[in-house]
RNA sequence: CGGGGCGUGGCGCAGUUUGGUAGCGCGUACGGUUCGGGACCGUAAGGUCGGAGGUUCGAAUCCUCUCGCCCCGACCA
């Protein structure tokens, strides 16, 4: 492409309300516009960008024996009422209604959609297995969407699904997808992690989460140095043993006016936090529902629902605590609570003599013992924190902020049950259709390299998915100069090398400056004093490194570098 | 949904407290001088001040309502 006629809005200045580095860079650098909140339009050079990371994935799974589909983006209410998606999926979910007054929605995902042409099509065991896939427009009515292009409501995402006749099947489809998401996420440059997560509504049994570290993520990774790494939402730690002191009977009341919190009480009785115990109440799936964690330890939803099997799962609001307890938060406990379920986390088992509210306001009770004192039905409930002993190792865990460019998830036969997907087996038996599903999310690749590769200057592209392989700078566009310029833009070409000519008219200090903006890898800087000694300037993007080489090898130096990078 | 911030030429901002009919920088167009890291001089175009209603002789400015965007939290297959 020549510039003068390219379409590259570059900004001088950071739009006013973009915080994170990539969403400050994609915009000032021309390659994306927002159209409303979590909306945005991708101008050229985000559409050549796009386009590169699409080709990797499409490479990828084309190469793995899988096959593209392209499904609708609008949906029949029906089929997602047959799965309790519907529901299920709440505020989240577009909706909208056709002429005749029929529910529709705007896709969010398609096991449905793909189940549903699976079990229209596929009847024996020897159809499978199958892996399907997709890169298509999604559709998400977040809450809030944020951090430019992390978070959107509108995003493209390639997803997959497979079909297998039984778990093994599964298995394999899994690990290839394993194997096929590390491929991807190395071509494109990202440094990623896999950990282990949690399925949420999606259901299912094993999923992991592939991650790369950045301020701009909205996840948490715990981490430790032997290779342990887990979601937040799933991760787990290793505590040292807290000694009690034996306690002697029944618990005691003790007054406490005013004492509330974990920190109020423990200063108030001289109790730490450790030897506390934390009560909440959650409205799980309608019910409500007793939780206990230890005093310093805080509650993690998503474990909440994967223990308790639902997402539906919120904190119970003051008046209902009232009624159920008789008593406000920060005076519950779980002592003589028969009227709902108590689940509690395991680190209060085996403990004795605990602190905690005695249901009544402004008093608590001492030398509680769980399983003595009441009984609970127990479940890993609380968040690790950092510092913590890795499981693995001992060594202490680090928690990190990252964004989830992909999930993998073994589903099972959750919607091939619900929607009837079945398949005669070898020995004639009808079978559910195992299935997992996988999901990358692309403008997450693109933000996430941003994110990590950028400096003060601008963007500096992993090559593989820049919008341009090379940037051809004249300092001046005219006679020799240009010559030059032109006739190695051909043969850059003629090489099959996307090659941007900036062309236009603009002093050199404003080419060089949105050359680095716009963070293409290479760029041959031609000059007419070097020209005349029939020399090339070669720069690189990344390690700000320029040399000097003769101009007529110039394409082989290039498609050099980009082999030894891995393009083409 | 709760809390906070912000909407003024294409972009970044001032002006709002104390009402008097809109300004700066960048960008854009034209002319000229420049030309290896966002040049300089001159000229010019471009804004119903997010929208609606109200108060007032007069509203970017005060009041009411409303829409949008950003941030924190809630939420997030």
């Amino acid at each position: 492409m020549r510039w003068s006629r390219s379409f590259i809005p570059t900004l001088r200045d950071n739009p006013a309300d973009a915080e994170f580095r990539s969403h400050q860079l994609l915009i000032r650098g021309g390659f994306v516009r927002q159209l409303a909140a979590g909306i945005y339009s991708y101008l050229p050079l985000g559409q050549r960008t796009v386009l590169k990371i699409i080709r990797i994935i499409r490479d990828e799974f084309d190469e793995a024996g899988a096959q593209e589909f392209f499904l609708p983006a609008l949906h029949p209410a029906d089929l997602w009422q047959e799965t309790g998606r519907w529901a299920d999926m709440g505020e989240n979910m577009f909706r909208l209604k056709d002429r005749f007054g029929r529910d529709m929605c705007l896709g969010m995902t398609h096991e449905e959609v793909f189940t549903e042409i699976a079990r229209k099509e596929v009847r024996s065991y020897k159809d499978l297995p199958q892996i399907w896939y997709q890169i298509q427009t999604k559709f998400r009515d977040e809450a809030r969407p944020k951090s430019g292009l992390l978070r959107l409501r509108q995003f493209i995402m390639k997803d997959s699904y497979s079909f297998d006749v039984d778990r093994a099947g599964l298995d394999r489809s899994y690990d290839i997808h394993h194997q096929l998401y590390c491929r991807i996420f190395t071509r494109c440059g990202l440094k990623f992690v896999a950990v282990e997560a949690s399925s949420g509504a999606m259901g299912g049994s094993q999923s992991e989460e592939f991650m790369v570290r950045t301020e701009a993520g909205e996840d948490f990774v715990v981490s430790c140095a032997c290779g342990y790494a887990a979601n937040l939402e799933r991760a787990v730690s290793r505590l040292d043993k807290i000694s009690d002191e034996p306690s002697s009977g029944e618990p005691r009341a003790v007054s406490t006016p005013g004492q509330k919190t974990i920190a109020e009480v423990a200063d108030f009785l001289k109790v730490p936090p450790t030897h506390q115990i934390k009560s909440l109440v959650y409205i799980v799936a309608d019910k409500p529902c007793l939780l206990l964690v230890r005093g310093d330890h805080q509650l993690n939803e998503a474990k909440l629902m994967a223990a308790a099997r639902t997402v539906l799962v919120r904190p119970a609001r003051p008046e209902e605590i009232r009624e159920l307890f008789g008593a406000d938060a920060g005076s519950l406990g779980p002592v003589g609570v028969r009227n709902l379920p108590i689940l509690a986390d395991p680190e209060l088992q085996g403990r004795s003599n605990m602190t905690c509210g005695a249901n009544k306001d402004d008093f608590h009770l001492q030398g509680v013992t769980p399983g003595v004192h009441f009984k609970a039905e127990w479940a890993d409930l609380r968040a690790v924190q950092a510092g913590e002993s890795c499981v693995q190792c001992g060594k202490p865990l680090e928690i990190y902020k990252a964004a989830e460019v992909g999930h993998i998830f073994k589903l099972g036969t959750k919607y091939s049950q619900s929607m009837g997907a079945v398949v005669l087996d070898a020995e004639g038996k009808q079978v559910p259709i195992v299935m997992g599903s996988y999901g990358i999310g692309i403008e997450r690749i693109l933000s996430s390299a941003v994110e990590l590769y950028h400096d003060d200057d601008g963007i500096i592209w992993p090559a593989s998915i820049a919008p341009f392989s090379v940037i051809i700078t004249p300092v001046n566009y005219k006679d020799a100069v240009k010559a030059a310029a032109d006739r190695l833009y051909d043969e850059l070409r003629t090489a099959g090398i996307d090659v941007l000519l900036d062309d236009r008219m603009e002093r050199p200090g404003v080419k060089f400056k949105d050359a680095d903006l716009i963070g293409i890898p290479y760029r041959v800087v031609l000059g007419a004093e070097k020209l005349s000694k029939g020399q090339a300037e070669l720069f690189n993007r990344a390690t700000r490194q320029t040399e000097l080489i003769d101009i007529n090898t110039v394409p082989s130096v290039v498609r050099e570098r980009l082999q030894a990078g891995g393009i083409r």
